[in-house]
DNA sequence: TCTTGTTGTAACCATTGACATTACAATAAG
DNA sequence: CTTATTGTAATGTCAATGGTTACAACAAGA
């Protein structure tokens, strides 16, 4: 299994957004036909951006900005905002083990802070990411 | 977008194995009834788990056990054998991007390094537990 | 040899989530 | 009022998960 493209669409729509906002109003239509999907997904995808504050979103005239400077919206602000981790988190843990087995009873205790260690070490990296690194990045690609 | 179930189950299913081993033989069916899921998921499981050399199952006669010590299985080999991490790794790219434009082209080349780098800080976590670490624990919570 | 318990596996089915697409009302600005 | 655009609902397709039934292959004891 593996985490929803949405997530490197996101981070491709906010490069767009960046890199073409002082020449062109960046519509739904632009970024979509940058990141090559339908408009539509693109427009839910903004909307959770927004919710998140992470974007703003101009309805009627258009065009979408980044409600902050790109550095200070890390790769986790991102993952969170697009994928639905309301709670669970990572992991999926089987719902209904035996309570009546000794091990049934006791693997969820034992295993779920190991597995929190190891989401946190993912979300970590995530955090020391910020659009703005991705950018310099980009931009460094494109003039070379 | 969540990791597989699979996962957690493999864990439970070799602590069950290792808890009960000494006492019954530890089949399909119970190690199903600690999980609480249908046999055949647990002898698909015990199958990928076999082809990664972490378990041995005796056929005809019936039982599973590990196929080396559990301080020597880390959750990062069990993720690996359930988990069909063939190609593409933890995050989803979006296919077809617009090599027409700038941003489009060099996404790709501008996330893939960060992306691995999240991934590894994750498998990093993964490799430094152990299934014995899983099982102390367990122990430790059953009998106190 | 026959019986029994078990594994290995194929064949389904239901459910879920991702992603695509069409359609259209709501909106803002010229 | 016209036009471009967003917000959102409705629908469809596809793949993966997880469940279930069924049964042949198999090993070992009676």
């Amino acid at each position: 299994m593996q985490i929803s493209s949405r997530f490197t669409v996101a981070i491709h729509a906010l490069i767009c957004i960046e890199m073409f906002k002082a020449d062109h109003k960046v519509t739904s239509d632009f970024i979509a036909s940058s990141v090559n999907v339908n408009p539509v997904v693109i427009r839910k995808l903004l909307q959770q951006l927004k919710k998140a504050g992470i974007v703003q979103v101009a309805r009627g005239s258009g065009g979408a900005d980044t409600a902050r400077p790109v550095d200070q919206i890390t790769l986790l602000d991102v993952y969170k905002a697009v994928e639905c981790v309301d709670e669970g988190g990572l992991f999926h843990f089987h719902e209904n083990p035996n309570q009546l087995c000794p091990v049934g009873k006791n693997i969820h205790a034992a295993l779920d802070g190991r597995l929190e260690t190891i989401q946190e070490a993912m979300e970590r990296e995530m955090s020391e990411v910020t659009i703005q690194d991705i950018l310099s990045d980009t931009e460094r690609l494109i003039t070379s």
